[in-house]
DNA sequence: AAGGTGCTTTACGTTAACGTAAAGGTAATG
DNA sequence: CATTACCTTTACGTTAACGTAAAGCACCTT
């Protein structure tokens, strides 16, 4: 069985990040674990939501719109023009990542040259440490 | 023949950015045009060094990193020290690439996901416009 | 010469996403 | 029962990446 409720340092731990940036998040409305007196106590569901903030991060999304990407997670409650809305950004979204994907491919690219140009640099450096040059 | 220079306002419009913004890359180390007079010259390179400077933004890039890898163009004059450290950078920026393309495509699917609930639930929201539901 | 246009420098202001410290509660442990 | 470990709230501090004036030069036009 797993394990069902999580601590904010466990979570903290696993993720590489600290306890004041789990807070935050629920400052900022992404998070809302329960309390056990005054403690949080965080489940299954609210570790999920923290590693998609996460993920949203690496791609580049604020805590503002991953906000807005958990509020779309059920869309009935919202308004006509909520839903349009929501349906722009994202529209908007997937464009960004397709941008992101080409990005990433000359990236990818130009890191690999980089490195080229490293690797013969290093193989042209008389090595200036006190081993001699022994050949 | 390509034109051979721009201002400072026309590189700003083509790429929908202020030409503060520019002038700050520049504060920053990463662009270094001529001068005619007190005004600022961009060239060719350096218009492809402000659309690198862009596309590393757009992958989360910090303009410190970008000057990093643009130092790297040439890494003939580095130490040994300096080479091994640049490496190790494009190692670890290569994984984050990867990790990137990962969140990418599991961000695609979730973004999808919620294309259709959206749909959904517009499909199922009656027009609260005075139209009148004429059916 | 008066005004407009586009550039310049200088400098203080702003926002997101936390960092960091202070002061204190509570539960287990020696 | 005092210490340790882990949690809490409150609040001020910090950094990157610009935004936003303010004040002025240089050239062109009317």
């Amino acid at each position: 069985m797993n394990k069902r409720t999580y601590t904010i340092s466990e979570l903290a731990q696993e993720f590489g990040i600290t306890t004041r940036t789990i807070r935050f998040y629920e400052d900022e409305g992404l998070l809302a674990p329960l309390r056990d007196g005054q403690r949080r106590i965080y489940s299954p569901r609210d570790r999920t939501l923290l590693k998609l903030i996460l993920r949203g991060k690496r791609l580049g999304f604020s805590l503002a719109e991953s906000r807005i990407l958990f509020d779309m997670y059920d869309p009935a409650n919202g308004s006509r023009q909520q839903l349009e809305s929501y349906l722009q950004m994202l529209d908007e979204k997937n464009n960004s990542l397709e941008q992101q994907l080409r990005d990433i491919k000359s990236m990818q690219q130009d890191l690999e040259d980089a490195r080229v140009r490293c690797l013969d640099a290093l193989k042209n450096t008389f090595s200036p440490n006190p081993c001699g040059d022994s050949a």
